[in-house]
DNA sequence: AAGCCGGGGAT
DNA sequence: ATCCCAGGCTT
């Protein structure tokens, strides 16, 4: 065991968080944890992990779920791909190994939803096998401690950082020794302004060293933000329903539901929403009142800022007209039963 | 190799 | 209000 492996193991046996997965660190909780706590924070995470366990206490249960109880229970995480590969990879590992998941980094990959981080995540934390995890905390850790200005987002980068991860591990406990580096990165190596002095890699930080820490690591990857504008539709007709739209393109909350949409490039007024030929569609002449006009909310996510308004449209007889794409009458008392993104849970809670 | 996919916390 | 965080899949 090298120094810093020493350094690192006693370190995370006194600092090392308490955490429901820890306690009984079988596969299934430690491949549930590590897809919820993907691009997710612990406290951000930690009550859903207990929701899944509480509602699937095993894989077998999972697996006979359907996805819309599962975004449902996934619903205000983000990223929805991984409620839906979740599900998939339950029953993946239920029909292609009976259940138990896979002891083997290789096979481990072949999983829906498991890369390179939560394979050898599962591998090192579950099974004990030397794999060496590299997340966010990861390339923080190692790009100060070796004082790195390769950019984690280039394939130059994620070789690098991987390799040096690998000679770092200890490959006598890789569950423990993963799990403290991560932890390290969470705790004391934080990415704004750590407190270097109290930090037990202190004498062997390069970066402490060259006073680089706030510059690393470096990320040379960047991200425009496109705006969208989101004129929602939501009728309400004489005996309480309304119109429910289930997303389903390559778009951001796919399987998600939401209402009527009339997207628009810029900015429309409520008259001239009420002139588009995809809002008279559903009237086809029929009277109706705009009983209500939200008020805007910008909804930010990483890569696209949402300026949302719903008009709350009555119609004095009959339904609107709606014909396929995804559309379909609910009563509003099952609106909540329905996997929703955050700005339409805002919405109705407002 | 590059682009897409949420939401929340720190400042 | 602005900046920051980030693994896996798709193209």
């Amino acid at each position: 065991m090298t120094g810093l492996q020493e350094t690192l193991a006693n370190w995370f046996g006194e600092n090392k968080r308490e955490l429901p997965w820890r306690t009984s660190p079988t596969p299934y909780h430690v491949w549930l944890s590590e897809i919820i706590l993907q691009q997710t924070r612990v406290s951000q995470g930690l009550e859903y992990y207990n929701r899944f366990i509480e509602r699937w206490p095993e894989l077998q249960r999972l697996a006979q779920a359907s996805e819309k109880e599962v975004l449902k229970m996934w619903q205000g995480l983000g990223y929805y791909s991984r409620a839906r590969n979740l599900l998939q990879c339950a029953q993946q590992v239920q029909q292609q190994y009976g259940g138990l998941f896979p002891a083997d980094y290789k096979k481990l990959t072949g999983l829906k939803g498991v890369g390179p981080y939560t394979a050898a995540a599962i591998a090192s934390i579950a099974f004990d096998l030397p794999h060496a995890v590299v997340d966010g905390n990861v390339y923080r850790v190692i790009a100060r401690l070796f004082d790195i200005d390769t950019s984690i987002s280039s394939t130059a980068g994620k070789k690098q950082f991987a390799q040096l991860a690998d000679m770092l591990l200890d490959r006598d406990h890789p569950g423990l020794h993963n799990q403290a580096m991560m932890e390290l990165g969470a705790l004391q190596c934080v990415p704004k302004n750590p407190d270097c002095a109290v930090c037990p890699l202190k004498t062997q930080c390069l970066a402490f060293a060259h006073e680089t820490v706030n510059e690393r690591p470096v990320n040379t990857k960047k991200l425009q933000i496109r705006v969208r504008y989101f004129n929602y539709l939501v009728f309400k007709t004489d005996n309480s329903q309304t119109v429910l739209h289930k997303r389903n393109n390559n778009d951001i909350w796919k399987n998600l539901y939401d209402f009527p949409l009339i997207e628009s490039e810029t900015h429309l007024s409520v008259d001239e929403i009420l002139k588009q030929d995809a809002f008279l569609k559903f009237t086809r002449g029929k009277s109706f009142i705009v009983e209500h006009v939200s008020r805007t909310f910008t909804h930010k996510l990483t890569h696209q800022t949402i300026i949302a308004r719903f008009l709350q449209i009555k119609l004095s007889d009959g339904m609107p007209c709606i014909e396929g794409n995804n559309l379909f009458l609910t009563p509003e008392k099952d609106m909540a039963s329905y996997p929703v993104p955050r700005l339409i849970d805002l919405y109705l809670n407002n």
